[in-house]
RNA sequence: GGGGGUGUAGCUCAGUUGGUUAGAGCGAUCGCCUGUCACGCGAUAGGUCGAGGGUUCGAGUCCCUUCACUCCCGCCA
């Protein structure tokens, strides 16, 4: 036994009754009979009742005692009689009898409870984290991440995967977030720049030979916060493998996500074997390509009903012709729910910055009618195509929104999301994954019109790359995929391009000439030269992962020290000023605009 | 960069149509209480109603500006 303690605060049991013991912990509640004190003594593995009387000399020293202050106790284990056992707690059995104390280390009055259920405004729980992370819930939040860090780990261990470090310190790259940058004194007017993920650094591990690579490795974006998103840093499990084929990153991944949600929750997997959907059928049937498939919704489009003459709906008619597209969610058997219903969700929708979205229900007397404020526009006829197109059924209720494709798919999605969430769709307790698949290579830029690389200028082009038509780079798919969980992107990845030639082809696509890509890619380029197997991996977010083995929303929720949505830690005060001194060493000087 | 929400005691919140001295629970302090486990009872202290300006006889409440936190859009290969 050492000083402070013969056992931890959840260790006592019937056995031990009649011993004497060391407990060492915080006071984590007090119950004070006047001539009776009882304590509860908390540490990280539990809690056990403590209680001492007036006669003993300590009474009134403890019962003047701050909460969680850390104080050690020295008493006899006691057996409860059966009406005080406390069920709610292991060692509910038994209590210690207080003979004396020390205290340990003294506290302030709280900021904030310690003890209590109730929900606290971030701002107080990030600037006393310490204080938050002894609450119960996050507490168990942070050791569930532990634990899920080191299965993740063992299993990776098992299949043969190596874990490698890779620098923070490394250069900053074009594509991309924002990076965070970090100057340099000993080479003036130049900066380091930390990591986005070790994307080249995994791919030089490759050419390297090891064959097959992995690390819990964090990661640095300068981009803005969001519930599902830390600002600044994240942690990754990036993966890596040589001599691969898409299907064999799958079998890895889908394997260790299988076991690893398994483990860690009671919920159940929807799919044992993860549906493959392509990019564009995401975007059709769910408008995002992180489609959570719990919600049984599906997205359909009717842009060419709309071309029909027997359809009186102007409106959309017109905006049709001008190449705006109709798409639709069928619910079922809705004929019967309020009016309020269908006008909240077309309140909602122009909430969002849509026109609103037109409904109707399909209703039959002698003949098939739309009932609804735009019902009369549609024919029998059209309606029957519609019903055949969406599979709607007498008694459904079709919501519809038109729009030029990309704000069409944006609002259909989170419609889909709305009326899943109005109607209780959504069963809790699944897991849906899902891969999607078949990523295009280049996107057009929105702004500037110029085609840029959709996801990542590693990535290999699908088909016989002798074959590719570099003249219709958007009609080019890359071997590039995402893994999603309940709406939530866990994770993308990729089979690289380890041809040189083929790389600067494709930069040049991206409007980046020989010269760019040597300068900036060098070490990745320079190596794909020497001898490079063909390679490919995925990186999942292990926040996100642990978010949900957690149930919880935030991902602060599952950080130990996370910053707020301005990306400033409260509790150390960071970022900061330097003073004059540092940033003369580094060749700075500050140009604050006002 | 844009939009929404919130801001009242140390903490969590209530505060009506603009109307007297801004309340409750927890916490703190003091007192009572020997079987509680969210112990109970009584008392006391504790407020720049986020800040600034305006309207008004009168503002926590209405208006304007601003700050902080948060959610969302943009952004996140």
């Amino acid at each position: 036994m050492n000083k402070y303690r013969s056992h931890n605060c959840n260790e006592l049991r019937k056995k031990d009754v009649g011993g004497i013991v060391h407990l060492s912990g915080w006071i984590n509640k007090k119950r004070d009979h006047g001539n009776l004190l009882f304590i509860d003594l908390r540490d990280n593995y539990g809690v056990t009742q403590c209680i001492i009387d007036k006669d003993n000399s300590n009474f009134s020293k403890l019962e003047k005692i701050q909460l969680e202050t850390v104080i050690r106790v020295k008493g006899k284990v006691l057996d409860r009689s059966d009406e005080t056992i406390n069920k709610d707690i292991q060692t509910g059995e038994i209590e210690v009898v207080i003979e004396n104390f020390d205290i340990l280390g003294s506290c302030k009055e709280l900021p904030m409870p310690v003890f209590s259920d109730q929900e606290y405004s971030e701002e107080i729980r990030l600037k006393y984290r310490f204080l938050d992370l002894r609450r119960k819930k996050i507490h168990e939040n942070i050791i569930l991440r532990s634990k899920v860090i080191s299965f993740i780990r063992s299993e990776m261990n098992k299949l043969g995967f190596l874990e490698f470090q890779t620098p923070i310190l490394t250069s900053s790259s074009p594509e991309g977030a924002r990076d965070f940058l970090v100057p340099s004194r000993l080479n003036p007017g130049k900066f380091y720049a930390l990591p986005q993920a070790p994307q080249q650094f995994k791919q030089l591990i490759m050419v390297s030979g090891f064959d097959k690579y992995f690390q819990i490795a964090p990661c640095f974006r300068d981009e803005d916060a969001r519930a599902d998103r830390s600002p600044g840093e994240f942690y990754q499990l990036d993966l890596e493998m040589s001599f691969v084929e898409q299907e064999n990153v799958f079998e890895v991944v889908e394997k260790l996500m299988a076991n690893t949600f398994k483990k860690f929750s009671k919920k159940k997997l929807m799919f044992d074997e993860f549906p493959k959907i392509s990019y564009e059928d995401a975007l059709l049937k769910y408008g995002s390509d992180k489609p959570d498939l719990r919600n049984p919704l599906i997205i359909n489009d009717i842009t060419e009903i709309f071309t029909r003459d027997d359809i009186s709906f102007e409106i959309f008619k017109k905006l049709v012709k001008s190449g705006s597209k109709v798409r639709c969610i069928v619910t079922k058997n809705t004929k019967d729910k309020p009016r309020s219903f269908f006008d909240n969700i077309d309140k909602w929708a122009k909430e969002q910055g849509a026109s609103g979205m037109a409904y109707f229900t399909i209703v039959k007397d002698k003949e098939i009618s739309a009932k609804g404020p735009v019902g009369k526009f549609f024919s029998k006829e059209a309606l029957i195509e519609i019903m055949n197109k969406t599979n709607a059924k007498e008694g459904d209720s079709i919501f519809f929104a038109c729009n030029k494709q990309k704000e069409l798919e944006k609002i259909t999605s989170m419609a889909r999301d709305k009326i899943a969430k109005d109607l209780d769709l959504i069963d809790q307790n699944i897991f849906a994954f899902c891969w999607i698949i078949d990523y295009p290579m280049f996107e057009k830029d929105e702004q500037t019109n110029k085609i840029k690389f959709s996801h990542n200028p590693f990535s290999m082009p699908q088909g016989d790359i002798n074959k590719i038509n570099f003249d219709k780079p958007l009609d080019i798919l890359a071997y590039q995929y995402d893994i999603v969980c309940n709406g939530i992107e866990l994770s993308s990845g990729a089979i690289r391009n380890h041809i040189p030639e083929l790389m600067y082809k494709l930069f040049s696509v991206a409007g980046y000439d020989k010269e760019q890509v040597d300068e900036k890619f060098s070490g990745m380029i320079n190596a794909l030269s020497y001898g490079a197997p063909p390679h490919g991996g995925i990186a999942p977010g292990i926040d996100r992962i642990v978010m949900l083995l957690a149930n919880e929303k935030n991902i602060r929720e599952v950080t130990m020290f996370p910053m707020n949505q301005n990306a400033q830690d409260l509790m150390m005060n960071a970022p900061s000023e330097v003073n004059e001194n540092q940033l003369k060493e580094l060749n700075l000087s500050l140009k604050l605009k006002k």
